[in-house]
RNA sequence: GUGGGUGUAGCUCAGCCAGGUUAGAGCACUGGGUUGUGGCCCCAGAGGUCGCCGGUUCAAGUCCGGUCACCCACCCCA
């Protein structure tokens, strides 16, 4: 029996690592600048924290997650997102009460058991930011420029684009609903299936249904964002204005539906057309209700939620490479007793941050000289029996092809040389 | 859960439709051409239960059935 992964886990090789590490990297450092914290939070929850966070009718909890019993009967759940986990950590260590405001990002893995394609694993990282403690669409719209200028900074922007929409709050989101279903109800029988069952659990799904006959339904059906109320309206204004002022484009697209049940108000969605059927690289929005419903106090907050894999693939398009890591220096060793002095010199200069490699096994200069060019060294340090009896050793340039000598006691100067 | 496609060397694939000696190519790997000098070139070598099980046949990588895996799509979503 061949030894293999479980179906929808991929490994990340070397290969592409550095790619990962860049956008990680730049991810963090962009939210850092925008006073954000790391946070790392369990990779299992309690079951409960998703049903009530994510929503019990919602495709995730009903039907993708990797729950357990764990070992004292208690139901255990590898998380199929984030938000929840930060949302329960939050209100676990008090955050409120530290300070009014809470700005925390995280990365890492997540767990869904969905059938795989391309985008789309079972196994799947997530970079994501969440803001507590604000109504204010300052705070959306710094979410959002936030999120926008991390994808300028990987330069992805050619590929994605903004979409935008509001879902409401408490007061005027009920009586859409209500206005949404009387406009259904009678259509019912033409809905597909499962619409006729969304209809009775979540009528703002159907919206979002891409059968035609459900899309031909709902094109007529009242919209939400035509159903604000004041202040939903008012919120969502302030958010387009600041994109309209840094100069972001966006679309409104009143359809947008979260897979998620907690969201209020604002919601954006980062597209793409190049990835195939999986376009969302990005997701996210306001949950005004979500801390006070996992038993904080009422705490507003919004944020998203980014699809590492998506991202990877469309940075490959921008990117395709230039990833590759390269090594400073390779040293090689000819004749007798002189692997033990290269492999000294190999400790020296690791020790001084220069990156080395060497051969273990005893090879022709020609098969070390073709390593060092395969590893991309920008030099070779020769050490040779007989330069070793003269007290030197000979430097090659790979670029140049030129050559010194130096004394073997001058070569701490050259590690300067080689990490210039 | 449903549908379509694909499984042959480490990788990308040809060979299958019209079954027939030791199953191929390119890349990668190892050695040599240069008794101590990389990239390009040349030569040689190593590397395969042709996904697995069964059937048809004198003969199966090739035809048939089953099965498993992967990919893509539906669905869903990051």
């Amino acid at each position: 029996m061949k030894v293999r992964s479980i179906r929808g886990f991929k490994d990340i090789l070397p290969d592409s690592i550095k790619r990962w590490h860049y956008i990680e990297d730049s991810a963090g450092n962009i939210f850092e600048l925008y006073g954000f914290s790391e946070i790392r939070i369990p990779v299992v929850e309690f079951t409960d924290i998703f049903a009530r966070s994510i929503g019990t009718s919602t495709d995730i909890v009903e039907k993708e997650m990797y729950s357990f019993t764990d070992r004292d009967g208690s139901s255990i759940t590898l998380r199929p997102e984030g938000t929840a986990g930060v949302v329960r950590a939050y209100i676990e260590n008090s955050l409120y009460a530290k300070s009014t405001i809470s700005k925390l990002y995280y990365m890492g893995m997540m767990f869904r058991h969905e059938r795989p394609q391309k985008g789309r694993y079972r196994g799947f990282y997530q970079i994501g930011a969440e803001l507590f403690g604000t109504k204010d669409p300052y705070a959306d719209s710094e979410i959002i420029l936030m999120l926008w200028r991390f994808l300028e900074k990987i330069e992805v922007t050619s590929l994605i684009r903004l979409e935008l929409s509001s879902l409401g709050d408490e007061n005027c989101r009920p009586s859409y609903k209500q206005k949404l279903v009387k406009y259904l109800r009678p259509l019912k029988n033409e809905l597909c299936e499962n619409c006729q069952r969304r209809l009775e659990v979540n009528p703002l799904r159907i919206l979002d249904c891409k059968e035609k006959k459900c899309k031909e339904i709902s094109k007529d059906a009242p919209s939400m964002l035509d159903n604000l109320c004041d202040n939903c309206n008012k919120h969502l204004d302030h958010v387009k204005d600041s994109l309209e002022n840094f100069s972001i484009k966006y679309i409104l697209n009143p359809r947008i539906v979260r897979g998620l049940d907690y969201y209020t108000r604002t919601v954006f969605e980062i597209k793409t057309d190049e990835l195939g059927a999986q376009n969302a690289v990005a997701a996210g929005g306001r949950y005004d209700g979500l801390v006070e419903e996992l038993g904080g106090p009422p705490t507003p907050a919004v944020g998203f939620s980014i699809g590492m894999e998506r991202l990877v693939l469309l940075h490959e398009k921008i990117v395709p490479v230039g990833f590759q890591k390269g090594v400073d220096a390779f040293i090689a060793f000819i004749g007798k007793d002189t692997k033990k002095t290269a492999f000294q010199f190999a400790y020296d200069f690791r020790k001084q941050g220069i990156s080395v490699e060497m051969e273990y096994e005893n090879k022709s200069l020609k098969t070390q000289l073709k390593k060092a060019d395969k590893l991309g060294a920008k030099y070779a340090i020769i050490v040779g029996e007989e330069e070793l009896a003269r007290g030197k050793v000979k430097v090659r340039n790979m670029g140049s092809s030129s050559e010194e000598e130096i004394n073997i006691d001058k070569v701490k100067q050259l590690s300067i040389k080689l990490s210039n």
